[in-house]
DNA sequence: ACTTGGATGCAAATCAATTGCATTAGCTTC
DNA sequence: GAAGCTAATGCAATTGATTTGCATCCAAGT
């Protein structure tokens, strides 16, 4: 089977999970094994890179499911952590499917021109962010940090 | 006048720009200055930490006008470099006003439970920023960090 | 004062996301 | 394998943030 998507083959980490591993996991949440449910799996397992809700909805090959459905069951497979949710300040959730064992925390550089996405290796220094929580006396702590830019395409593009 | 805003005095930069510097700044930017863009300013002058379209809206002393004209506005402002947009992913947009010079970057730390805002003054670092805007040919790179917890108040609160 | 284009008010439209409700269909039990 | 329970689904309507069309208004320049 050819890459699902080329644009996104710099994405280091192309581990595609078996379904049957995923049905699995929802087994043991305890939730229905359903067509609209694999389907959803079966896209997010065949694109890993940050798919919107409508795009999981169009890229359901064959089947068809209500949009709703794709919300709802975005939500549940997130509750389950089963996806990780990303936000890139547009308007529309993202999300990414989590390989298990993998808490799937990364983040993203965004092309601000064509929506490219690179998955990034660097975090927020987890000292920097203790003293921080320290500091401030929360508990709990976490982040949101993506990257914007110009790909070097739309550079190309922009010269031309 | 005593602080407008006791729930975030530990924010530190409390710099209260004169209204008439704000409105030069419009002058400057050829933009008219009209009543409703006076109260707006004036209301991010009085709360400097990240409001909502719909506070801002609200806690227009006396004047009244349109929440499309706060909305316009704040956009404008944006454009103008006058405003800074945050975005907490509560799906409504923040903004705070700049101080003139300073480009505004900065960070927060958000309560999960109560949404209590504290600035915060560490930063991804620059010279990782860099290295990773080369290494993937990126160029303009900039990014979204925000940092999210419980506040010590919510701690003390879930024990009781 | 006169003119003009930006700014405003108001209502309607968008768009993402959620929800109420009746119906359907997994999954467990017998 | 049928019965029963409840989650899951489809569909339509709703919510909430944000935008926009349009007629009117007014700040600023001449």
């Amino acid at each position: 089977m050819k890459d699902p998507c080329p644009q996104h083959a710099h994405r280091h980490r192309l581990i595609q999970p078996a379904l049957n591993e995923l049905t699995d996991q929802l087994r043991r949440n305890a939730r229905k094994i359903t067509a609209p449910r694999q389907a959803i799996l079966n896209v997010l397992r065949r694109h890993q890179h940050p798919l919107t809700n409508r795009e999981i909805h169009a890229a359901l090959s064959g089947f068809e499911c209500d949009l709703a459905t794709v919300y709802r069951n975005l939500n549940t497979l997130e509750e389950m952590g089963m996806v990780r949710r990303f936000d890139f300040g547009d308007g529309t959730a993202r999300f990414e499917l989590l390989i298990e064992g993998d808490d799937g925390h990364h983040h993203h550089l965004v092309c601000t021109q064509c929506s490219t996405v690179v998955e990034i290796e660097d975090c927020f220094p987890a000292e920097l962010e203790t003293a921080l929580a320290r500091r401030h006396g929360f508990k709990h702590i976490s982040h949101k940090l993506e990257f914007f830019g110009i790909c070097p395409k739309c550079q190309e593009r922009g010269r031309s």
